[in-house]
RNA sequence: CGGGCUGUAGUAUAGCGGUAGUAUGCUUGCUUUGGGAGCAAGCGGUCUGGGUUCGACUCCCAGCAGCCCGACCA
């Protein structure tokens, strides 16, 4: 993609509203835009992040399994009833509108209730099952106070997949692949050294869950972990769990983490309420063992953008990254030096490696200073300089190594550096 | 939801009960051209509603919005 056509700009100065690291760096390089407290808006830059890690995370339920669905963000009251969740003592968070024909529907903060009831067309027999189905949707929570730019908001996005299970022992194998793929997906992202499987409560729906928690000064939680295992327990219940689950050692480190993903086994808390039952092979009427798996896209850019920049600059992994090379021509004046970046523009696009060339009309300066704001990893440069012996520079932000690359063996060069 | 703070050009800030200033941005021109360059001219502003006052951006009240601390986070 060309800069110049590219609508969003960069800005010097940040709205003084934002404090967090990641709000502040994100709006600064134009990725999204705030439309009020605790919502925000993804632009071209941030709409690729956006669209680069929902494909991490769909591939990894795909492989687990799972089935894409898109259920609606505008939920029936009556289901919710059903199991005492539409009450606002029940769930503070709810955001709820009247209907024109006079009834109330609610935007739905998470999707239990409504999956649960629709599954009663679709399951029937033990044959039918297992199910995995899981969407990436927008949910809505009314958070008392909105903070930490992209890591608590009102308006966010979660890939939520509900899995459907015959038998307790059928679940949790389940659950045990949920936990690789999880692990799979924060490892890819770029997060896996940072990231680390926590055991927590399990709020309304039973003892324990599991969170896995990126240690991260901006994070809102606490977290005891221990370094052998890279297992952690969540603060709420390290009075009930003070040593490592899985080594016993007592001598577990306090850290500040953000809950990027968590895992629930539900047990038939709804597919009770609900009546979601199947008949067994001995033609016995059974309940559906459920369990829920959670990850905020959004909040993991976020917590990516805490973990991989500095206040100047982002420094995208490159799984997530806008581009793979940000390609810089510094003296658009100068014919010779066009020529080449335009070529080398065409080649590399050609070998569809995604390229944010900067074709603007403006100094070198503010290209580099807006390049490092962006945050694509490896630069290639033309200028000048550049078209006297017919090589380009190659700068892997990484590593801090520049290297005079021939633009026939370019693309090899950045597929090797990618 | 309790407590605190703040609303001045697109952005960041200053100031004052009596014609609102600076930086940046944007427009135009000239000069520059490997780390947000220089000069010149221009564009653009007091959150909303009441009150006090001869006069309110400034003081008072309310509303709205935003931020911070805490509580909450299924």
């Amino acid at each position: 993609m060309r800069q110049t056509e590219l609508f969003s700009k960069t800005r010097k100065e940040v709205p003084k509203d934002e404090v967090s690291k990641n709000a502040k760096l994100l709006i600064k390089a134009g990725f999204i835009h705030k439309e009020m407290a605790g919502v925000y808006s993804f632009l071209p830059l941030g709409l690729r992040v956006l669209n680069k890690v929902m494909n991490v995370i769909r591939e990894e339920m795909n492989a687990s399994g799972g089935q894409e669905i898109l259920l609606s963000a505008l939920q029936n009251k009556e289901i919710w009833e059903s199991t005492g969740r539409w009450s606002d003592k029940a769930v503070d968070s709810w955001f709820k509108t009247t209907l024109g024909s006079g009834g109330e529907a609610g935007l739905g903060f998470t999707h239990e209730e409504p999956i649960t009831q629709m599954m009663r067309d679709h399951i029937r027999s033990f044959r039918d099952l297992p199910v995995y189905a899981y969407q990436i949707q927008t949910k809505f929570r009314n958070e008392t106070r909105a903070k930490s730019g992209l890591i608590r908001t009102r308006e966010f996005l979660m890939k939520d997949l509900y899995s459907f299970s015959r038998t307790a022992q059928e679940h949790d194998e389940f659950y045990k692949i949920m936990q690789t793929a999880y692990t799979n997906v924060f490892s890819r992202v770029g997060l896996g050294p940072f990231t680390h499987m926590t055991y927590a409560s399990g709020g309304s729906f039973s003892k324990y869950s599991h969170e896995f928690q990126t240690v991260c000064d901006a994070g809102e939680d606490t977290i005891h972990l221990c370094e052998k295992c890279s297992i952690a327990v969540n603060d709420e219940i390290f009075s009930d769990q003070p040593v490592c689950p899985a080594c016993g050692n007592k001598n577990l480190s306090v850290k500040k983490s953000v809950e990027v993903g968590n895992i629930f086994s539900l047990g038939t808390r709804f597919s009770e309420a609900l009546g979601l039952k199947f008949v067994d092979e001995k033609n016995e009427s059974k309940l559906v063992i459920m369990g829920s798996y959670g990850i905020g896209p959004a909040r993991l850019i976020g917590t990516i953008v805490e973990s991989f920049s500095d206040e100047k600059s982002i420094l995208w992994p490159s799984a997530v990254a806008p581009f793979s090379v940000h390609l810089l021509l510094l003296d658009p004046s100068d014919d010779m030096a066009r020529k080449q970046a335009e070529t080398v523009y065409n080649a590399l696009s050609a070998g569809n490696i995604e390229v944010l060339f900067d074709d603007r009309d403006v100094r070198a300066g503010e290209k580099f200073a807006d390049a490092d704001l962006i945050g694509v990893s490896l630069r290639v440069i033309a200028s000048s300089r550049t078209t006297k012996d017919g090589t380009v520079e190659v700068l892997d932000r990484r590593s801090g190594k520049h290297t005079m690359v021939s633009p026939d063996t370019l693309a090899s060069h950045i597929n090797a550096h990618l």
